[in-house]
DNA sequence: TTGTGTTTTATTGCCTCC
DNA sequence: GGAGGCAATAAAACACAA
């Protein structure tokens, strides 16, 4: 499509409309068809035509034929003629509010477009190119038309005709300005509201990855304490049944008092993993890990990894320990007698004698929940 | 003054709804 | 099928640094 630019046309312009009619004829020509349609035709027709018949290749002569023909009414009066019909409206304006309606407002813009910077010179080529260029005009809304419409905009963004109608005769505009205007301020802002959306994800975002991180640091915590923790009892699993005095001697910590605690008490608590055999709930174990169970319930990362919770349900991290490792530490700190269940499926509390010889006190830690 | 980036106005083509 | 909305885009208007 022709593409209007200003600068090129008026380089050309200024070239050859300066010169004779025959030039700018050829100039005609060469803008294309559209012109032709929409400018050439009307124009040649209603003033164009007396400049060549007239043989006066010197453009002011045209405004000045039409300034004479249509009277004191400005020159944009006959193009008005042209491209509207019945636009006497006082506040309706047609093309020339499309293309001028800064001067309905009585502003003056600042910018430096070659159509302002001509608008008010005073030789006969710029009035040529009022005729020839307003059209082409786009100027914008002036600041009270745009408040004007924000506040409307506000009220409801979307717009009906008699509301469009309304808004264009206060405004002064085509009904099409006011719903193009809408419809480009909807698209805005929606464009705001998804940077407003992305910002607020991107929030959350950040607050997940730090709370994420968080997590990881302590589960790698975690992580070293099960290690441990696991050394210290795969000697004794090793020792056989004098857990007590391994005990006794070796450990530091809480966590290894009730050991001490349960040595002194004798028979009965001194050998809890021994009893657990002997109560013959072993068959639990089966139940408990339950390959097909999308939760299974791993009494290491539950109870170590979920202290104090008492109805978990954990999703094994697949990617924290590898397989090997988890069932070292199944073997080494899951005896036969873990997670006791019920003859009638219901889990009971874990039996005091089942705890590897961690007293009950311990279950912040060793959380025999379920 | 000029080049360049941004904003605003307007067009086009496609789609949906009545 | 026409009206209206929307996305993509063009182009004019504008701002601003060099």
């Amino acid at each position: 499509m022709l593409s209007f630019n200003s600068s090129i046309m008026y380089r050309i312009y200024k070239l050859h409309f300066s010169s004779n009619g025959l030039e700018a004829y050829a100039i005609f020509l060469w803008l294309g068809p559209l012109f032709c349609i929409l400018i050439g035709l009307g124009f040649i027709l209603m003033a164009g035509g007396r400049v060549y018949n007239d043989g006066c290749g010197n453009i002011s002569n045209l405004s000045v034929l039409i300034q004479n023909q249509s009277g004191p009414c400005t020159s944009q009066q006959p193009l008005d003629g042209l491209f509207l019909s019945g636009s006497s409206s006082s506040s309706f304006l047609g093309p020339r509010s499309m293309v001028s309606f800064q001067d309905v407002n009585g502003e003056k813009g600042t910018g430096r477009s070659f159509f302002r910077s001509i608008d008010h010179e005073e030789n006969g080529d710029d009035d040529f190119d009022e005729y020839f260029h307003h059209p082409e005009k786009k100027r914008r809304l002036g600041a009270d038309q745009v408040q004007f419409l924000e506040k409307s905009f506000e009220s409801d963004n979307k717009l009906e005709p008699e509301r469009k109608i309304q808004l264009a005769k206060d405004l002064g505009l085509q009904p099409r300005q006011v719903a193009i205007w809408f419809q480009n301020r909807r698209a805005r802002w929606k464009t705001k509201q998804l940077e407003k959306d992305y910002e607020a994800l991107h929030a959350s975002y950040d607050s997940l990855k730090v709370d994420y991180e968080n997590l990881l640091k302590e589960k790698d915590k975690l992580k070293a304490e099960v290690l441990v923790l696991t050394e210290k009892l795969l000697p004794r699993e090793k020792g056989g049944g004098d857990i007590g005095q391994t005990d006794t001697n070796n450990s530091q910590g809480p966590l290894q008092k009730p050991l001490v605690d349960s040595t002194s008490e004798g028979e009965g608590s001194k050998l809890s993993i021994v009893a657990c055999k002997q109560e013959g709930i072993s068959s639990a174990k089966s139940d408990i890990f339950d390959s097909e169970s999308p939760h299974y319930t791993d009494g290491v990362h539950s109870s170590l990894l979920e202290p104090g919770d008492s109805s978990y349900v954990f999703e094994p991290d697949q990617s924290d320990l590898s397989q090997d490792e988890e069932d070292s530490l199944s073997k080494s700190l899951l005896p036969a007698c873990i997670f006791p269940k019920l003859e009638d499926g219901d889990y009971s509390d874990p039996p005091e004698t089942c705890n590897f010889g961690f007293p009950v006190e311990d279950h912040a830690f060793w959380s025999w929940s379920y």
